[in-house]
DNA sequence: CTATTTTTCTATAGTTCTATAGAATATCTC
DNA sequence: GAGATATTCTATAGAACTATAGAAAAATAG
């Protein structure tokens, strides 16, 4: 029962985690079942416990594997010395591209994260905590330079962003025709135009 | 075990969907059992059954409860003749202030919809569409008469509200002492204006 | 107070699921 | 190809949960 390190073992652990990212996605934590997941991969239910201690464990690692790349870009952009506009878009651009490369993780990580035992949900919620400080920053650096309105609060400006991602992201997972670009570009048009500014109409077009 | 309708029933039926939105909101539809519903009323898991003939069928109470009454409150929003604005903030006001209501409901039913069987969640289904087309036409009209951008699309639009209200939802929830009319305020001012625009910061602040 | 109806209780059949143990097969190393 | 190691399989103990049946208790009506 020991694990070396050939490299199959990492490679069917991260189907592993693939799999469970898919069913947990549509089923949800407790309605998903181990048996679906080993299904998936072609394995026997037992088998899953090769890769796992318990189910909780699959779950930890899809959540993280659903977040982690993100939140490290988000270290990358806001320690970019790029203007407010650019490092907006570079936080919707990655956020929206996410949900097409993991929208599965990314899904159970929204939904099912708070079904973790307490160790793991503290480790998760440091990093997400990380992703949303650095936004808040952008906002007060923002300000600071007058590009932002003083009247903005950090904290809902950047849970606005958070929220529309989220939602548009959902548009995206639903619709996969639906041009990324286009939908980047007015995300952060409306972000930081709002419904009916037209002041900067013009150049925001093409 | 025939049902009359002593208002006794009716009373005990609806503390057993609050019941359940209650354990459902914390544990998901799955991850709750009919026991823990039950203890919180006050009576036996097999009781339970006396109002309902199915987890399913509560679950399904419980989220035509958490959104029923604000897409009502839409369709007066919606046919009122107001402003662009006008519309925008009561469809915003009537949202959040749900979430302040009968935040155990809506996340029932923003979380865990999708596990209703077919039939239940079509009809479902109907109630959400007409809120999302009543916001969408609000947009329309206001693209027509040059209130809002030609530039914005109507349902990328419509998604960016209601994401932005479940977003900020969120925050109302984790935070009680959160004063609901400043993040109104805040959310349409944002939804509106965008984060940099300037020109109507003084007669928006207030 | 008696008869009737409504509400709740107890007990359980039948199902499903997680996690483990130990055997079997595949893969690797020399 | 023999021996060691890694991976998967089968089978199952043990726990939890839904839904039902029928008895008991409570409420209501005449």
């Amino acid at each position: 029962m020991q694990k070396a390190n050939p490299e199959k073992y990492t490679r069917q652990r991260q189907a592993a985690i693939r799999a469970a990212a898919a069913v947990f996605a549509e089923k949800g934590f407790h309605g998903a079942c181990t048996k679906d997941i080993a299904e998936r991969m072609g394995i026997k239910q037992g088998s899953l416990y090769y890769y796992f201690d318990s189910k909780e464990e699959a779950l930890g690692e899809v959540c993280l594997f659903g977040i982690r790349d993100y939140v490290e870009h988000m270290d990358g952009i806001a320690s970019s010395g790029q203007s407010f506009e650019a490092k907006l878009t570079a936080t919707v651009t990655s956020h929206l591209s996410s949900y097409r490369e993991r929208n599965e993780a990314l899904k159970v990580y929204n939904d099912e994260r708070l079904y973790l035992p307490e160790a793991r949900r503290r480790r998760l919620k440091k990093l997400g905590s990380r992703y949303r400080q650095q936004l808040e920053n952008i906002f007060d650096d923002a300000k600071k330079s007058g590009t932002v309105r003083d009247t903005i609060d950090s904290r809902f400006a950047a849970q606005a962003v958070i929220g529309m991602c989220n939602a548009w992201g959902d548009l995206i997972v639903r619709d996969p025709d639906l041009d990324l670009f286009k939908v980047i570009q007015n995300c952060t048009d409306l972000l930081i135009n709002g419904f009916t500014d037209t002041k900067n109409t013009e150049s925001q077009r093409n």
